[in-house]
DNA sequence: TTGTTATTTGGCAATATGGCCAATATTTGA
DNA sequence: TCAAATATTGGCCATATTGCCAAATAACAA
């Protein structure tokens, strides 16, 4: 792996590993459909509001939404589309997985 | 978060978890022009031979890659072929980020 | 069988990640 | 100004990830 290789490789592991989480996956899916505050994505990430503004930090950082401030709330939008049809790629391979474990089954 | 989104965002994490690795993006950009075996990967990542059949064993696990023994080697070949251009979005979030940079720089 | 090559697995240490609580802004409105 | 609502940040702990070495396994050939 050469240099230019590998700052590739990194650059792209690092913008993937940004989405590679449950809360995050789920924050991204709900952003394609339209803006949300940190408040409403703390209520469907289910988890504290705390660790849901760090996840959003994290995919703020890497590029993948946008915030802004609205009185005391402060909104998020997805910023890259083509994010979603990442997302059917990985669901794709993911039925592609349960065909073969179906067709273990059947023989 | 439901359950039904629950499970659908965690098994959608878990695919995108298993590419989040810069050898790991780089084996499956190897891996999409023809299948190798992992002394074939293991030079171009240039890890120990363990660590990449690791790495291998995680992108297997996630259906991302099959293999196939052939002798005393194991070939490796990418399954899903939508995964690059899924690699391909990635890389516009990447330029999206430049250009962003960029604009700032001049302003 | 024995040795060689290729790969996988187990184990360990270093580092990174994730989640909650508490503390700290920031904006708004009484 | 003070209190309330919303977000972010720092700190801490539990857990996960990564990479190397060493040991085990598998296929093949002498």
């Amino acid at each position: 792996m050469n240099d230019l290789e590998k700052r590739r490789s990194e650059g792209r592991a690092a913008i993937l590993k940004a989405l590679a989480h449950p809360s995050r996956v789920l924050i991204v899916e709900k952003l394609s459909a339209k803006p949300y505050c940190v408040c409403e994505l703390t209520a469907m990430v289910g988890a504290d509001t705390s660790t849901v503004s760090k996840h959003l930090s994290i995919l703020r950082n890497a590029g993948i939404v946008s915030d802004s401030k609205q009185g005391t709330s402060v909104y998020y939008s997805l910023e890259a589309p083509c994010l979603l049809r990442l997302l059917d790629c990985v669901e794709s391979v993911i039925q592609q997985n349960l065909q073969r474990q179906l067709s273990y089954l059947k023989a």
